[in-house]
DNA sequence: CACGCGGATATTTTT
DNA sequence: TATCCGCGTG
């Protein structure tokens, strides 16, 4: 083959074309990269990043690449080891939040965090603003009575903290966002975490800033170390942490940005799409070596003209967008995207597996090609009843659910208390599962006493105070649950992690009580202690190779071996054990094992490997398949019944209607219903204002046979 | 203090 | 349709 003459250099600039090349190859300054869909922009960062390897004089630890998902980061990685054929483990490729907590882990001390700090995941954090709401007794529950939603008043810190505002700036700087009793909820929130020595998912990025602004030490230390960033899915990224990587490219400016404003799909958890405008005015100023490049990919390689064609017809009534010159499709025609039009969800989901049967059959398809994408996931229901009932095996992606089910909450409440017993939220949760005889007045009064001490429930616990101040049956209790804790938190020190927690869960029973019941609810709830068992397992089973590996080898400066990677781990933390887990797992989701588990399990009996992908359209970006469905195309499904009063968020759901549709290699397939039950409601929904703007040339409709002999009447 | 019943309520998306 | 919450009973 022609190519191994080649050397090294030469080949990383194959199949790309010229402005692909450009962009790889501009190492002097800043650069923005303006990259359409399936233009190419994960090829070109891959490139690039091996590029400055291998002809920039970069070493790997040189090098922070941000991406938007573990998954990303870990693909990006192993495409890049593939192409240099070496290992590139001091190189930080993974998301924000873990470089960010890696940052924290490593300076600790510097940060003002006690070592043993926890990461609260979305759902902890809404128990802390439930707490502050309750502290402030009489005014927070008026609130609650008049239905204010903590769900509400959590999305505005969330947002004010993506913004970097605190309790002080609020009033200030909080905009639209600000309220009276959300500031007050806002302090008495931070005070929270701070008392509970955790940390958010914005305080990883806020923190991490704080750190570096507050510490010149650091924060030289760190911008001595990254010599080159590149940030994927800029578009998506909110401010503070435009701001993180602002921070840490200010001298030598050489920082690569890629995104595309048209994918901006995450506005409404605080992304700033106009960051890129932002960037190109903040580096565009700069002469000669730090001039800023500004480049566009507009060939599109992934999907056929047909899809793009629909595509664009749904994009182009965004009038909103930066001035960009449409995408310039570079496959073949190809088969018109087809609209179904189906007389109820069974019958939506029947069309879904007959087509998938067929493409299999006749046009030699396989599992893996397969995506089903919907708005929301209770829409994921209907679908897997049919391919159970058809045996296609399939695979969902479910997001953060999994760790939102109170069974897993209340497991992972215990593991934070024995790493941080401090953690009162944590240790309410859980004082009475199962059930100990301890409760809500027991507890009311245990958590009064304690604060009136100025200590957390568990020092106050262990100074013995509940033996003075409590009626000796609840005494007897709450001391058989201290003893418990105490007992386990020990066995989770000196014990291997998957060996500690089999016992400690087998001890604890809850799993034996889950089976034992006769509700038929709890038999998922057993399962997914079970499912959490064979999650520590797998955890503890990788990073236990991983050590011994870094053991082995690395020691290339105290900054860059405080974590080490492996494919499959996405990132190790520094924290080892128990606390290691924990951090990991709050970082990790559902979707970032989708690649591990394609291709997979190939089902006895059945010929075709891998397995068909269910996920939300959110899980879908970035993601590409041969064939795409897109189910539930209608509105107040898609685009979504809250998100229909403005117009910027119309425009948002629009955004997520093009990142999917444009995920799609070959073929595209949009169905709706004219019949639903949503909440088992009967409901008569008319068909997506998505499928309405594209253009009836540009798309096939077809009724379903029910539907084409009711209108023949 | 535990448990069961009934009624209200709702999931949009996820690092 | 399922889950959560509050209330009443044992
Ligand atoms: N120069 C090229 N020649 C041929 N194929 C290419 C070229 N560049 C990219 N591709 C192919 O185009 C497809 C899309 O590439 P890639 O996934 O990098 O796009 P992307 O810009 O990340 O997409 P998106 O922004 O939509 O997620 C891939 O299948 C890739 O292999």
């Amino acid at each position: 083959m022609r190519r191994f003459d080649l050397g090294i250099n030469e080949r990383l600039l194959t199949d790309l074309n010229q402005s692909q090349i450009d962009a790889v190859t501009y190492l002097k300054g800043p650069q923005i990269i303006l990259a359409g869909a399936g233009s190419g922009k994960t090829r070109v960062l891959t490139r690039k990043l091996a590029w400055l390897v291998s002809c920039g004089g970069y070493s790997p630890w040189d090098i922070l690449a941000v991406t938007f998902t573990n998954r990303a980061a870990a693909e990006m990685r192993s495409r890049v080891e593939e192409i240099l054929g070496m290992s590139v483990r001091g190189m930080w490729v993974c998301t924000f939040h873990s470089a960010c907590l890696r940052i924290l882990r490593t300076c600790h001390i510097e940060a003002g965090l006690s070592d043993n700090f926890v990461v609260y995941d979305a759902n902890d954090s809404l128990d802390a603003v439930k707490e502050a709401l309750k502290s402030l007794s009489s005014r927070g529950s008026d609130a609650l009575e008049s239905g204010v939603k903590p769900g509400d008043i959590q999305a505005r810190i969330s947002m004010a903290k993506s913004r970097l505002i605190t309790p002080e700036t609020f009033q200030q700087q909080g905009d639209e966002l600000y309220d009276e009793l959300t500031e007050e909820v806002f302090s008495g929130y931070e005070a929270c975490l701070a008392r509970n020595n955790a940390l958010d998912f914005d305080d990883l990025i806020c923190r991490a800033i704080r750190l570096l602004r507050s510490n010149e030490k650091i924060l030289q230390r760190y911008r001595g170390k990254f010599k080159y960033i590149l940030v994927d899915e800029f578009q998506d990224t909110n401010i503070a942490q435009y701001e993180f990587v602002s921070l840490l490219c200010e001298g030598h400016k050489r920082i690569c940005v890629v995104g595309d404003d048209d994918q901006s799909i995450y506005s409404w958890r605080g992304a700033m799409p106009g960051n890129m405008m932002d960037f190109i005015g903040r580096f565009g100023s700069l002469e000669g070596s730090q001039e800023l490049k500004v480049s566009q990919l507009l060939e599109n390689y992934r999907s056929t003209s047909a899809i793009l064609q629909a595509s664009h017809d749904v994009i182009s009534q965004n009038l909103m967008r930066t001035k960009m010159d449409p995408l310039i499709p570079m496959r073949g025609d190809g088969e018109m995207p087809l609209h179904y039009i189906a007389a109820s969800e069974r019958e939506e989901a029947a069309f879904v597996t007959t087509t998938i049967d067929w493409l299999i059959r006749e046009h030699d398809y396989c599992l893996d090609d397969f995506a089903i994408f919907y708005r929301t996931h209770a829409q994921s229901r209907g679908l897997e009843e049919s391919f159970l009932r058809r045996g296609i095996p399939y695979r969902v992606v479910r997001g953060v659910a999994f760790y939102s089910r109170a069974e897993v909450k209340d497991i992972f409440a215990y593991l934070k208390i024995f790493v941080n017993p401090e953690d009162d939220l944590a240790l309410k949760r859980i004082i009475n599962v199962p059930t100990r005889k301890i409760g809500k007045t027991t507890i009311g009064k245990m958590e009064t006493a304690a604060a009136a001490s100025g200590l957390s429930l568990y020092s106050w616990l262990l100074a013995g105070g509940h033996v003075k101040s409590l009626p000796k049956k609840a005494v007897e209790a709450v001391s058989a649950f201290l003893e418990f804790l105490q007992f386990q938190m020990e066995r989770s020190r000196t014990l291997p992690l998957a060996e500690f927690f089999s016992d400690f869960m087998d001890d604890l029973g809850y799993a034996r009580q889950l089976k034992n019941s006769v509700k038929p609810e709890d038999r998922q709830r057993a399962e997914n202690l079970d499912e959490l068992i064979t999650i520590v397992q797998e955890y503890s089973h990788i990073s236990a190779s991983i050590a011994d590996d870094s053991h082995a080898a690395d020691s290339s400066g105290a900054l860059s071996s405080a974590v080490d990677y492996d494919d499959s781990l996405f990132f190790r933390t520094v924290s080892e054990g128990l606390q290691g887990f924990l951090q990991y797992v709050s970082l990790v989701s559902d979707a970032d094992f989708l690649d591990s588990e394609m291709g997979l399990e190939p089902e006895p009996g059945i010929m075709e490997r891998g397995s068909v992908s269910m996920m939300s359209v959110h899980s879908a970006k970035g993601l590409e398949f041969k064939a795409v469905f897109m189910i539930g195309m209608e509105e107040e499904l898609f685009p979504h019944f809250n998100c229909m009063s403005t117009a910027e968020a119309i425009d948002e759901e629009r955004r997520l209607c093009y990142v999917a549709m444009t995920r799609a290699r070959d073929r595209l397939f949009l169905t709706s219903t004219v019949s639903r039950r949503i909440y088992g409601k009967k409901t008569n929904p008319s068909t997506s204002r998505f499928l309405m703007e594209i253009d009836s040339e540009h798309i096939i409709q077809e009724y379903s046979r029910a539907l084409r002999w009711m209108q023949d009447w």
